[in-house]
DNA sequence: GAAGGATTTCTACGTTGTGTAGAAGTCTAC
DNA sequence: GTAGACTTCTACACAACGTAGAAATCCTTC
Protein backbone atom coordinates (compact mmCIF):
# COMPACT_ATOMS: atom_id res chain seq x y z
CA UNK A 1 0.00 0.00 0.00
CA UNK A 2 1.22 3.74 -0.33
CA UNK A 3 2.35 5.16 2.63
CA UNK A 4 3.57 8.53 3.65
CA UNK A 5 6.46 9.40 6.00
CA UNK A 6 6.31 11.76 8.70
CA UNK A 7 7.07 14.60 6.79
CA UNK A 8 5.57 14.00 3.46
CA UNK A 9 2.04 13.71 5.60
CA UNK A 10 3.02 17.68 7.12
CA UNK A 11 3.70 18.71 3.12
CA UNK A 12 0.44 16.98 2.10
CA UNK A 13 -1.33 18.70 4.86
CA UNK A 14 -0.02 21.94 4.16
CA UNK A 15 -1.23 21.68 0.62
CA UNK A 16 -4.44 20.27 1.69
CA UNK A 17 -4.95 23.85 3.75
CA UNK A 18 -3.91 25.98 0.88
CA UNK A 19 -6.30 25.95 -1.61
CA UNK A 20 -4.44 28.06 -4.26
CA UNK A 21 -1.46 25.84 -3.89
CA UNK A 22 2.04 26.52 -1.99
CA UNK A 23 5.71 27.20 -3.27
CA UNK A 24 8.58 25.87 -1.56
CA UNK A 25 9.56 28.87 0.02
CA UNK A 26 5.65 29.14 1.52
CA UNK A 27 5.40 25.84 2.54
CA UNK A 28 8.20 26.13 4.54
CA UNK A 29 7.22 28.65 6.48
CA UNK A 30 3.69 27.10 7.42
CA UNK A 31 5.89 23.76 8.31
CA UNK A 32 7.80 25.88 11.11
CA UNK A 33 4.65 27.48 12.03
CA UNK A 34 2.77 24.21 12.37
CA UNK A 35 5.60 22.63 14.46
CA UNK A 36 5.05 22.97 18.46
CA UNK A 37 7.17 25.78 19.50
CA UNK A 38 10.13 23.61 21.42
CA UNK A 39 11.16 21.84 18.05
CA UNK A 40 10.78 24.53 15.57
CA UNK A 41 13.40 24.34 13.13
CA UNK A 42 14.23 25.46 9.82
CA UNK A 43 14.21 22.83 6.31
CA UNK A 44 16.26 23.69 3.79
CA UNK A 45 14.42 24.56 0.44
CA UNK A 46 16.00 21.95 -1.14
CA UNK A 47 14.96 19.59 1.32
CA UNK A 48 11.14 20.69 0.59
CA UNK A 49 11.58 20.42 -3.29
CA UNK A 50 12.76 17.09 -2.71
CA UNK A 51 9.87 15.64 -1.07
CA UNK A 52 7.71 17.88 -3.41
CA UNK A 53 9.25 15.97 -6.21
CA UNK A 54 8.84 12.62 -4.47
CA UNK A 55 5.26 13.48 -3.87
CA UNK A 56 4.66 14.36 -7.61
CA UNK A 57 5.68 11.14 -8.88
CA UNK A 58 3.30 9.35 -6.29
CA UNK A 59 0.62 11.04 -7.98
CA UNK A 60 -0.49 12.93 -4.74
CA UNK A 61 0.86 16.47 -5.86
CA UNK A 62 0.96 18.65 -9.20
CA UNK A 63 2.92 21.46 -9.74
CA UNK A 64 2.62 24.57 -12.00
CA UNK A 65 5.99 25.75 -13.63
CA UNK A 66 4.13 28.55 -14.71
CA UNK A 67 5.63 31.12 -11.95
CA UNK A 68 8.73 30.89 -11.29
CA UNK A 69 8.66 29.59 -7.73
CA UNK A 70 6.84 26.96 -9.04
CA UNK A 71 3.54 26.14 -7.39
CA UNK A 72 2.55 22.89 -5.69
CA UNK A 73 -1.22 21.96 -5.33
CA UNK A 74 -2.61 18.29 -3.83
CA UNK A 75 -4.23 16.52 -6.60
CA UNK A 76 -6.65 15.30 -4.39
CA UNK A 77 -8.73 16.83 -1.11
CA UNK A 78 -8.14 15.48 2.18
CA UNK A 79 -10.94 13.68 2.33
CA UNK A 80 -10.86 11.92 -1.32
CA UNK A 81 -7.22 10.93 -0.17
CA UNK A 82 -8.66 9.67 3.31
CA UNK A 83 -11.59 7.84 1.21
CA UNK A 84 -9.31 6.06 -1.12
CA UNK A 85 -6.91 5.16 1.70
CA UNK A 86 -10.47 3.11 3.40
CA UNK A 87 -11.19 1.66 0.12
CA UNK A 88 -7.78 0.16 -0.49
CA UNK A 89 -7.42 -0.95 2.81
CA UNK A 90 -11.04 -3.01 2.32
CA UNK A 91 -9.75 -4.17 -1.23
CA UNK A 92 -7.02 -6.24 0.44
CA UNK A 93 -9.38 -8.20 2.28
CA UNK A 94 -11.03 -10.96 0.87
CA UNK A 95 -14.11 -11.19 3.35
CA UNK A 96 -15.18 -7.37 2.26
CA UNK A 97 -18.70 -7.55 3.62
CA UNK A 98 -17.41 -8.79 7.10
CA UNK A 99 -14.50 -6.35 7.52
CA UNK A 100 -17.54 -3.97 6.39
CA UNK A 101 -19.60 -5.23 9.32
CA UNK A 102 -16.69 -4.88 11.47
CA UNK A 103 -16.26 -1.32 10.74
CA UNK A 104 -19.84 -0.36 11.13
CA UNK A 105 -19.32 -2.47 14.40
CA UNK A 106 -17.02 -0.07 15.46
CA UNK A 107 -18.16 3.43 14.19
CA UNK A 108 -19.10 5.97 16.84
CA UNK A 109 -22.69 6.71 17.20
CA UNK A 110 -22.72 10.09 15.72
CA UNK A 111 -20.93 8.46 12.67
CA UNK A 112 -23.28 5.83 12.42
CA UNK A 113 -25.98 8.70 11.83
CA UNK A 114 -23.95 10.83 9.48
CA UNK A 115 -23.66 7.44 7.35
CA UNK A 116 -27.42 6.58 7.60
CA UNK A 117 -27.57 9.94 5.94
CA UNK A 118 -25.70 9.48 3.32
CA UNK A 119 -26.80 6.09 2.11
CA UNK A 120 -30.51 7.64 2.38
CA UNK A 121 -29.52 9.78 0.32
CA UNK A 122 -27.58 7.97 -2.21
CA UNK A 123 -30.79 6.02 -3.36
CA UNK A 124 -31.48 2.61 -2.74
CA UNK A 125 -29.07 0.90 -5.43
CA UNK A 126 -31.35 -1.39 -6.14
CA UNK B 1 0.74 4.08 10.06
CA UNK B 2 1.58 0.52 10.61
CA UNK B 3 2.25 -1.04 7.79
CA UNK B 4 3.03 -4.37 6.52
CA UNK B 5 6.05 -5.96 4.44
CA UNK B 6 5.43 -7.94 1.64
CA UNK B 7 6.11 -10.98 2.85
CA UNK B 8 4.63 -9.98 6.39
CA UNK B 9 1.48 -9.56 4.46
CA UNK B 10 1.77 -12.92 3.39
CA UNK B 11 2.70 -14.15 6.77
CA UNK B 12 -0.60 -12.38 8.04
CA UNK B 13 -3.00 -14.52 5.25
CA UNK B 14 -1.38 -17.54 6.11
CA UNK B 15 -1.92 -17.16 9.98
CA UNK B 16 -5.53 -15.63 9.50
CA UNK B 17 -6.50 -18.59 7.37
CA UNK B 18 -4.86 -20.99 10.14
CA UNK B 19 -7.34 -20.87 13.34
CA UNK B 20 -5.23 -23.58 15.00
CA UNK B 21 -2.01 -21.26 14.33
CA UNK B 22 0.83 -22.64 12.70
CA UNK B 23 4.23 -23.29 13.74
CA UNK B 24 6.96 -21.70 11.38
CA UNK B 25 7.65 -25.22 9.45
CA UNK B 26 4.44 -25.47 8.75
CA UNK B 27 3.93 -21.47 7.76
CA UNK B 28 6.70 -22.68 5.22
CA UNK B 29 4.48 -24.91 3.76
CA UNK B 30 1.30 -22.77 3.57
CA UNK B 31 3.86 -20.09 2.01
CA UNK B 32 5.38 -22.10 -0.69
CA UNK B 33 1.68 -23.44 -2.10
CA UNK B 34 0.31 -20.62 -1.92
CA UNK B 35 2.54 -19.26 -4.49
CA UNK B 36 2.57 -18.90 -8.06
CA UNK B 37 4.41 -22.34 -9.56
CA UNK B 38 6.46 -19.88 -11.52
CA UNK B 39 8.42 -18.31 -8.29
CA UNK B 40 7.86 -21.19 -5.83
CA UNK B 41 10.68 -20.58 -3.54
CA UNK B 42 11.87 -21.95 -0.37
CA UNK B 43 11.90 -19.76 2.33
CA UNK B 44 14.83 -20.66 5.24
CA UNK B 45 12.95 -21.44 8.26
CA UNK B 46 14.67 -18.89 10.25
CA UNK B 47 13.42 -16.20 7.83
CA UNK B 48 10.20 -17.27 8.91
CA UNK B 49 11.10 -16.95 12.49
CA UNK B 50 12.45 -13.88 11.93
CA UNK B 51 9.30 -12.28 10.22
CA UNK B 52 7.01 -13.75 13.39
CA UNK B 53 8.76 -12.21 16.12
CA UNK B 54 8.73 -9.01 14.39
CA UNK B 55 4.95 -9.17 13.84
CA UNK B 56 4.83 -10.24 17.76
CA UNK B 57 6.44 -7.01 18.59
CA UNK B 58 3.98 -5.02 16.25
CA UNK B 59 1.32 -6.98 18.52
CA UNK B 60 -0.17 -9.03 15.11
CA UNK B 61 0.65 -12.62 16.36
CA UNK B 62 1.49 -14.09 19.49
CA UNK B 63 3.35 -16.96 20.33
CA UNK B 64 2.49 -20.20 22.04
CA UNK B 65 5.66 -21.56 23.35
CA UNK B 66 3.82 -24.44 25.28
CA UNK B 67 5.17 -26.61 22.54
CA UNK B 68 8.29 -27.52 21.04
CA UNK B 69 7.55 -26.34 17.46
CA UNK B 70 6.39 -22.58 18.78
CA UNK B 71 2.62 -22.14 17.57
CA UNK B 72 2.34 -18.73 15.97
CA UNK B 73 -1.67 -17.52 15.86
CA UNK B 74 -2.78 -14.12 14.28
CA UNK B 75 -4.20 -11.78 17.02
CA UNK B 76 -7.03 -10.51 14.92
CA UNK B 77 -9.27 -12.08 12.49
CA UNK B 78 -8.36 -10.42 9.37
CA UNK B 79 -11.81 -8.30 9.32
CA UNK B 80 -10.89 -7.06 12.67
CA UNK B 81 -7.48 -5.96 11.19
CA UNK B 82 -8.64 -4.39 8.14
CA UNK B 83 -11.44 -2.35 10.03
CA UNK B 84 -9.26 -1.56 12.32
CA UNK B 85 -6.77 -0.03 9.62
CA UNK B 86 -10.06 1.87 8.16
CA UNK B 87 -10.40 3.45 11.35
CA UNK B 88 -6.79 4.02 11.58
CA UNK B 89 -7.00 5.72 8.25
CA UNK B 90 -10.16 7.99 8.97
CA UNK B 91 -8.93 9.03 12.70
CA UNK B 92 -6.33 11.23 10.65
CA UNK B 93 -8.42 13.07 8.67
CA UNK B 94 -9.59 15.90 10.68
CA UNK B 95 -12.68 16.42 8.51
CA UNK B 96 -14.07 12.77 9.38
CA UNK B 97 -17.92 13.70 8.27
CA UNK B 98 -16.53 14.61 4.85
CA UNK B 99 -14.05 11.61 4.83
CA UNK B 100 -17.06 8.97 5.42
CA UNK B 101 -18.81 10.86 2.73
CA UNK B 102 -16.12 10.25 0.23
CA UNK B 103 -16.26 6.61 1.43
CA UNK B 104 -19.77 6.01 1.02
CA UNK B 105 -19.76 7.93 -2.75
CA UNK B 106 -17.74 5.60 -4.12
CA UNK B 107 -18.51 2.53 -2.39
CA UNK B 108 -19.74 -0.73 -4.97
CA UNK B 109 -24.17 -0.84 -4.62
CA UNK B 110 -23.81 -4.09 -3.23
CA UNK B 111 -21.71 -2.87 -0.64
CA UNK B 112 -23.80 0.04 0.11
CA UNK B 113 -26.58 -2.67 0.65
CA UNK B 114 -24.56 -4.47 2.85
CA UNK B 115 -24.09 -1.30 4.78
CA UNK B 116 -27.42 -0.23 4.79
CA UNK B 117 -28.57 -3.51 6.53
CA UNK B 118 -25.46 -3.60 8.91
CA UNK B 119 -26.96 0.13 10.27
CA UNK B 120 -30.21 -1.25 10.29
CA UNK B 121 -29.38 -3.94 12.45
CA UNK B 122 -27.42 -1.65 15.13
CA UNK B 123 -30.39 0.33 15.82
CA UNK B 124 -30.76 4.04 15.41
CA UNK B 125 -28.01 5.03 17.55
CA UNK B 126 -30.04 8.20 19.01
C1' DG C 1 23.31 40.11 -24.32
C1' DA C 2 26.08 39.09 -20.21
C1' DA C 3 26.08 38.88 -15.09
C1' DG C 4 24.15 37.84 -10.88
C1' DG C 5 20.91 36.12 -7.91
C1' DA C 6 16.81 33.17 -7.45
C1' DT C 7 15.16 28.70 -8.37
C1' DT C 8 15.31 24.02 -9.64
C1' DT C 9 17.57 19.61 -10.56
C1' DC C 10 21.11 16.27 -9.58
C1' DT C 11 23.60 13.71 -6.55
C1' DA C 12 24.51 11.82 -2.23
C1' DC C 13 24.55 10.22 2.39
C1' DG C 14 22.50 8.73 6.96
C1' DT C 15 18.66 6.23 9.01
C1' DT C 16 15.08 2.93 9.38
C1' DG C 17 12.23 -1.03 8.00
C1' DT C 18 12.03 -5.25 5.73
C1' DG C 19 13.75 -9.67 3.47
C1' DT C 20 16.98 -12.89 4.06
C1' DA C 21 19.63 -16.33 6.43
C1' DG C 22 23.98 -18.28 8.85
C1' DA C 23 26.08 -18.95 13.55
C1' DA C 24 25.48 -19.59 18.00
C1' DG C 25 22.76 -20.95 21.77
C1' DT C 26 19.03 -23.85 23.97
C1' DC C 27 16.04 -27.54 24.71
C1' DT C 28 14.17 -32.28 24.62
C1' DA C 29 14.10 -37.23 23.58
C1' DC C 30 16.70 -40.93 23.89
C1' DG D 1 24.69 -36.27 28.55
C1' DT D 2 24.47 -35.90 23.81
C1' DA D 3 22.51 -35.38 18.98
C1' DG D 4 19.36 -33.18 16.46
C1' DA D 5 15.52 -30.03 16.36
C1' DC D 6 14.36 -25.55 17.35
C1' DT D 7 15.09 -20.70 18.59
C1' DT D 8 17.69 -16.52 19.20
C1' DC D 9 21.39 -13.51 17.81
C1' DT D 10 23.73 -11.20 14.54
C1' DA D 11 24.33 -9.45 10.08
C1' DC D 12 23.89 -7.83 5.55
C1' DA D 13 21.45 -6.14 1.27
C1' DC D 14 18.00 -3.21 -0.44
C1' DA D 15 14.45 0.17 -0.59
C1' DA D 16 12.11 4.39 1.21
C1' DC D 17 12.54 8.54 3.41
C1' DG D 18 14.79 12.82 5.53
C1' DT D 19 18.12 15.81 4.57
C1' DA D 20 20.81 19.04 1.99
C1' DG D 21 25.03 20.68 -0.86
C1' DA D 22 26.67 21.23 -5.81
C1' DA D 23 25.58 21.91 -10.21
C1' DA D 24 22.59 23.52 -13.65
C1' DT D 25 18.96 26.61 -15.26
C1' DC D 26 16.35 30.62 -15.61
C1' DC D 27 14.77 35.58 -15.18
C1' DT D 28 15.93 40.36 -14.54
C1' DT D 29 18.49 44.19 -15.05
C1' DC D 30 22.01 46.92 -16.81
Amino acid sequence: MITLGVLERSVMNALWESPDGLSAPELGERLVAAEAPAKRRELATTTLLTVLSRLESKGFVSRSRATRPHRYHAVNSRSEHTAELMHEVLQLAPDRDDALARFVGSVSPTEAETLRRLLASRGTGN
